[in-house]
RNA sequence: UGGGGCGUAGCCAAGUGGUAAGGCACGGGACUUUGACUCCCGCAUGCGUUGGUUCGAAUCCAACCGCCCCAGCCA
């Protein structure tokens, strides 16, 4: 149905090149691992498209694994909102939902293998000492004092770490590589550690948990996972990743591809930054519409389209890359262009009293719902002789290019009439608190006969006809491109990523908007209703405006 | 001073020896009942630098420079 033919990538050659091999039987098996310890990010929606994406286009699969080997610092809070993230996007893991901690029994059981055969020991040093005894950057470390137990001794020792017998980081279980290696991660590592802490999912039956660069070959090689796709911080490990698939007794034998993790200009990516946000209630919460989570972008307003198609956009490659948020921003754009229906809605209302329109009188007038798509068809807007328009579409002295409403001046009113401004009503300071103007009955539906024409068309709504409603405008939640190298992030957070307004004026078919339902605001952007909304008040996020030529002439104005 | 990576436009990124795709951003124009959308035009004699191989190099070789990651019983 569609001409989408994917942007080649250095992945999906390897892959393409896989399968002219016929190699893994021309499977493609991938999976996303997550560790529950935090809400998914668009960082990670990233990862998440390319390994659903990869596996569809192939005819594989994608699992969805919790990379749960850290009961201290994981929850089911993080379980459940990743799955509701994941599923929001598009993708469908199937039955194929895996938890690290199903597979404690049998990574337990490799690791006696691994004892057995003198490739694992039971040591005895502290954590500092284990630091010391690892050397450093540039030079070797040296064997532990442990190394050199017997296998039955390893094995009584181990078993006695899984029955509880010694307290927590009194001794751990170390794969016996190479201490001179030059790669630190194969400097005897630490495959099991003595950890009393209740798992939400095993509950207390394991006091010994196994770490990351043990249990995910692993995990992976049982999941017969064929191309097990990570970010590039992890490229030090593969060898060590190999050597358990090499060492042990697997079904299958996965490659780990490495790639580069998805950077945005003005804001933070890192789970640890992100929570420092939620918890010093620098936000409102994960999802805060500002945040840039999936489940802040959700709020916002951001549709999973949009999302999938900027991790199309963006490529992947293995170079560090901080991408323009622009980007995603246009995507966002081009998606809810094509969508979103057309309302009016007065942010900042200035009232205009018409003059000559008889006192009663109310008219139906047709708009259509979406220009770019007729088939989402037309509805009836109340006219009526006092109507609000935005603040900013009048200007008592006009500057030079803006062509919107002032004195003596005449616009039309989208779908209604031409108006010319007779009169400007100010309070005792000075402040304009009313227009007056004139329509022309001749130009209803917002054409003159006799083809005079106007530069500005503006949106507007009906005194008594709107709707009150709040709006919040949301905008980067930092003022530099890149927070994250400052010496405290938190010192750029943007003071005003949130206006609220609240005294908004909605046309009335916005009463009956449901949530997360989105619209186009004519001429001011994207919005869609907030969950605080309640039948009394509405309340919409600005997703996103639509783009400005006129803020961009008036920048240009004041150099 | 060890090891692993990466350098193509302001930001992403394709390119795998045959003469620099595409997108975003930016600038100009057309159209316009949204200063939106859409459309058109422009935007790297140049691929980190310097040498070399070749009829021909972003692609191959060498040296150098710059940036990122690694010394958790985190993932």
């Amino acid at each position: 149905m569609s001409d989408y033919t994917p942007v080649p990538n250095f992945i999906r050659n390897i892959i393409a090149e896989d399968l002219k091999n016929n190699k893994n039987d021309g499977q493609v098996i991938t999976r996303f691992p997550p560790e529950p310890n935090g809400y998914l990010h668009i960082g990670h929606a990233k990862s998440i498209c390319l390994n659903f994406t990869l596996a569809a286009e192939n005819n594989g699969r994608c699992h969805l694994r919790f990379d749960d080997t850290n009961p201290s610092k994981e929850d089911v809070e993080y379980t459940d909102s990743i799955q509701r993230d994941v599923k929001w996007l598009g993708f469908d893991w199937g039955e194929h939902l895996y938890y690290a901690s199903d597979y404690f029994e049998q990574l337990y059981e490799y690791a006696e293998t691994l004892i057995k055969e003198g490739k694992a020991y039971v040591c005895d040093l502290s954590a500092e000492e284990i630091r010391e005894y690892r050397g450093t950057l540039t030079q070797p470390g040296k064997n532990s004092p442990y190394r050199e137990r017997t296998v039955d001794e390893n094995l009584d020792l181990f078993r006695r770490m899984r029955a509880g017998e010694f307290p927590d980081g009194s001794r751990v279980l170390r794969a016996k590589i190479d201490m001179s290696s030059p790669n630190l991660n194969m400097r005897d590592p630490v495959i099991y550690r003595i950890l009393r802490a209740t798992h939400h999912r095993t509950g207390d039956e394991w006091c010994i948990y196994p770490m990351y660069d043990y249990a995910h070959p692993l995990s992976d090689a049982l999941e017969m996972i064929t191309h097990s796709i990570c970010t590039l911080e992890f490229e030090d490990h593969r060898p060590l990743y190999d050597w358990f698939l090499e060492q042990l007794p697997v079904p299958s034998n996965p490659q780990q591809i490495e790639f580069a993790r998805l950077n945005l200009t003005y804001t933070v990516m890192s789970k640890r930054k992100l929570l420092q946000l939620v918890e010093g209630g620098f936000v409102a919460g994960w999802d805060d519409p500002r945040m840039p989570t999936i489940a802040g972008l959700r709020r916002l307003g951001y549709t999973p389209e949009s999302i999938r198609d900027f991790c199309e956009r963006i490529g992947v490659a293995k170079s560090n890359s901080t991408v323009d948020i622009a980007l995603l921003e246009h995507c966002l754009r081009e998606d809810l262009n094509k969508r979103a229906p057309r309302k009016m809605a007065v942010l900042r209302p200035l009232k205009v009293v018409i003059e000559n329109y008889p006192e009663d009188q109310v008219e139906e007038l047709e708009a259509i719902n979406n220009p770019e798509d007729p088939s989402m068809g037309t509805r009836k807007i109340p006219f009526s002789k006092v109507i609000y328009i935005e603040e900013d579409d009048f200007r008592e002295d006009p500057p030079r290019k803006f062509y919107r409403l002032a004195p003596g001046r005449e616009v039309r009113l989208r779908y209604g009439y031409f108006i010319k401004c007779t009169d400007v009503i100010k309070d005792e300071n000075g402040e304009i608190i009313e227009l007056r103007c004139t329509y022309d009955p001749e130009t209803r539906g917002g054409s003159a006969p006799d083809g005079r024409r106007v530069k500005a068309t503006l949106h507007w709504v009906s005194a008594s006809h709107a709707h009150p409603a709040e709006v919040r405008l949301y905008d980067h939640l930092f003022t530099t491109e890149d927070p994250g190298a400052e010496e405290d992030f938190k010192s750029c957070l943007n003071p005003d990523s949130l206006e609220v307004l609240t005294s908004c004026l909605v046309e009335p078919s916005l009463k009956g908007a449901a949530l997360e339902s989105k619209y186009q605001f004519e001429r001011q952007g994207y919005f869609c209703l907030d969950p605080d909304s309640t039948a009394e008040k509405l309340v919409f996020n600005r997703t996103v405006s639509l783009r400005d030529t006129w803020a961009k002439i008036q920048k240009k104005l004041k150099k």
